[in-house]
DNA sequence: TCCTAATTGAAAATGATAATCAAAATACAT
DNA sequence: ATGTATTTTGATTATCATTTTCAATTAGGA
């Protein structure tokens, strides 16, 4: 469902692209898709190696960058020097809550805040492509 | 007054942690407050070495940590890789809205929006130590 | 199958920041 | 002012994630 929808949508860009279609690339977007959000890249080819060897990280690298100009998947930086990416599909967005005790993740949307930006954008002139809204803190485990 | 306040806190800050004073660091104070804000680690050394040639990279670096630690400063990651500072006071804080075309930073500050961001951090349990909200775009000029 | 262009993986390069370390500077106690 | 322990500096080297290079391999159309 969703899952082959991406695996679709990831599929044309290949083939829009004039790109190729390899052995390497369908297994990490399987491995991907069917992995836990908001994997750094080293987290996800330690654990890929696990199962396919073969796979270089440089090949694990450029396959995740093409994932994310595809538009399935979406890179994150939560200023721990890792770069990490999480698959969705177009349209979806939502952001973060970061817990600095145990490194959960926890997703939020909300429509309010994100109106609020963009009158806050309108007021500078400015016109939003994207926004990063991260609050990091203490998840209920870590308060104690 | 505000510059001078920010001076007076590092000091102390120098004082309580037991460092030094030194020739360097009043320098770089000086030239960091007087610089325009969202400045790299790289630009700011690049401008402040036209004058002070002796200076290291390595203190200049060192030396910004040092302004983030005692409060006067706050290090800013707009992911282009590049460790940015801005000086501010205690208590001061504001979130930023980014031009994609031609790198223009605006400054804005919203009470609703943190009012809701505090909302949604209680529904999942979380305390908020701090946020990063940065707005993606083009600005009034860059729209055409 | 053949051919060409794209891809791969290992290794080297990159780029920003951090660590190292001998020499210099600072803060105190005398 | 002088000595002295401690911190700081700046040049250099190391780090570490990511990117690039490049020869060998592979994909996919003719
Ligand atoms: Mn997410
Ligand atoms: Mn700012
Ligand atoms: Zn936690
Ligand atoms: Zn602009």
């Amino acid at each position: 469902m969703k899952r082959d929808m991406k695996k679709e949508v990831f599929r044309e860009f290949i083939a829009r692209e004039g790109l190729k279609s390899t052995r390497q690339r369908d297994i990490i977007l399987d491995f991907f898709l069917s992995s836990k959000r908001h994997m750094s890249v080293e987290e996800l080819y330690r654990k890929l190696r696990a199962r396919h060897p073969g796979i270089g990280y440089a090949t694990v690298c450029r396959t995740l960058k093409l994932f994310a100009q595809s538009g399935i998947a979406h890179e994150i930086h939560f200023g721990d020097g890792q770069t990490r990416y999480e698959h969705l599909v177009e349209g979806e967005h939502h952001d973060h809550l970061v817990c600095t005790g145990c490194g959960a993740i926890a997703e939020f949307e909300n429509k309010t805040i994100e109106d609020l930006q963009k009158d806050v954008a309108d007021s500078h002139g400015f016109i939003i492509h994207s926004h990063k809204l991260e609050l990091y803190g203490l998840c209920a485990k870590c308060r104690k």
